[in-house]
DNA sequence: AATGAACTCAACCGCTCGGAA
DNA sequence: ATTCCGAGCGGTTGAGTTCAT
């Protein structure tokens, strides 16, 4: 015995709303604002119910919503939002203003995910800046080039490095060279880093590389998808470099309470020393388009929320 | 012009989370 | 500590539209 469905209720009307639903539950809104769903549709003199009315505020009705096709930018930034977040379509669009999540997680299922599918991107640039695949988008039922074999976010089973809720940020590991000043939610830990457990790669590879240049720091009570969303007064302040985040194993945090929240902003590549960190933004560094991918959308992210990157 | 396949996207469903009682 | 409820999220569905034959 199943959960009775929302509009189970007799009487309530299913399926796309009219422009006079639209209309009530506009000039409602308008009047009492948005909130208690679950009553609005009575008071409303809605024959909906309230998550219907909810869904069609938020997804279409809404003064904000910005209408027409997805930019060339907006696509770039959700190929790097998604490679960073997976499908946390709320917080992708919480990054595109006027774009709503099902919009957004529409248009991944239907264009870019596809595309990907196909292992052509107009994201994906090669070192020499030819379009991997370049035989462009209308192309989608070419081969693949070998040479770019990327592959493409799956729809479930995707490794994400950040899980599919928004688990807390304990530590971030930030270039060394470069130390911070006063924060509120950052405090550096040098010493603890030190005795650090060693880094472990996605392969499950051990090695103490990283601490050789890298940085502890703990964000109090930091939350990733809060981190993403964050005003930072002073971005100078951190002054860090930083390029990738990649999820440490868990079993190698110290505590407990580490554990299944540990992750560890890195390098795409952990067999190279400083200078890795250095030169990261030369192509030469990058083994793959997927090395790329991952580490581009994060410091695009990190870029906008003021962390200086180089 | 007719028809079936493929595509798009608004809407629905089931689940989880967080706050209030 | 537990239960209830409102709200939000991501996956899925299906009606309408477009495309290909």
């Amino acid at each position: 015995m199943g959960r009775k469905p929302c509009c189970a209720k007799e009487g309530l009307n299913r399926g796309a709303w009219t422009a006079a639903e639209d209309k009530i539950l506009t000039e409602y809104i308008k009047i009492h604002g948005e909130g208690k769903w679950r009553h609005l549709p009575k008071r409303a003199g809605l024959k909906r119910c309230g998550k219907s009315c909810r869904l069609r505020w938020l997804n279409y009705l809404r003064p904000d919503i910005k209408r027409g096709n997805i930019t060339d930018d907006e696509e770039d930034l959700i190929i790097r939002l998604h490679t960073l977040l997976g499908n946390r379509w709320s917080l992708i669009a919480g990054r595109l203003p006027g774009r709503t999540d099902n919009e957004i997680k529409n248009y991944w299922n239907t264009n870019i995910g596809k595309r990907l599918q196909n292992g052509n991107s107009k994201f994906f640039t090669t070192s020499n800046g030819v379009e991997p695949g370049s035989s462009s988008l209308a192309g989608q039922d070419s081969d693949p080039d070998p040479e770019f074999d990327i592959k493409p976010p799956q729809k479930t089973a995707a490794p994400c490095p950040i899980p599919p809720k928004a688990t807390r940020c304990t530590n971030v590991i930030l270039s060394q060279e470069l130390q911070p000043r006063n924060h509120t939610n950052v405090t550096c830990d040098d010493e603890e880093t030190m005795d650090a457990p060693p880094f472990v790669d996605s392969e499950g590879i051990v090695t103490n590389n990283l601490l050789d240049f890298m940085v502890d720091f703990e964000i109090d009570e930091g939350v990733f998808s809060d981190l993403l969303n964050t005003d930072i007064p002073e971005p100078s302040c951190f002054e860090n470099k930083v390029v990738a985040v990649e999820e440490a194993d868990s079993s190698a945090a110290s505590t407990s309470d580490e554990q299944g929240c540990y992750y560890h902003l890195s390098p795409p590549t952990i067999s190279n020393n400083e200078t890795c960190l250095n030169n990261v933004s030369d192509d030469s560094i990058l083994h793959s388009p997927e090395d790329f991918q991952s580490m581009s959308a994060l410091m695009e992210t990190m870029n906008s929320i003021g962390f200086e990157i180089f």
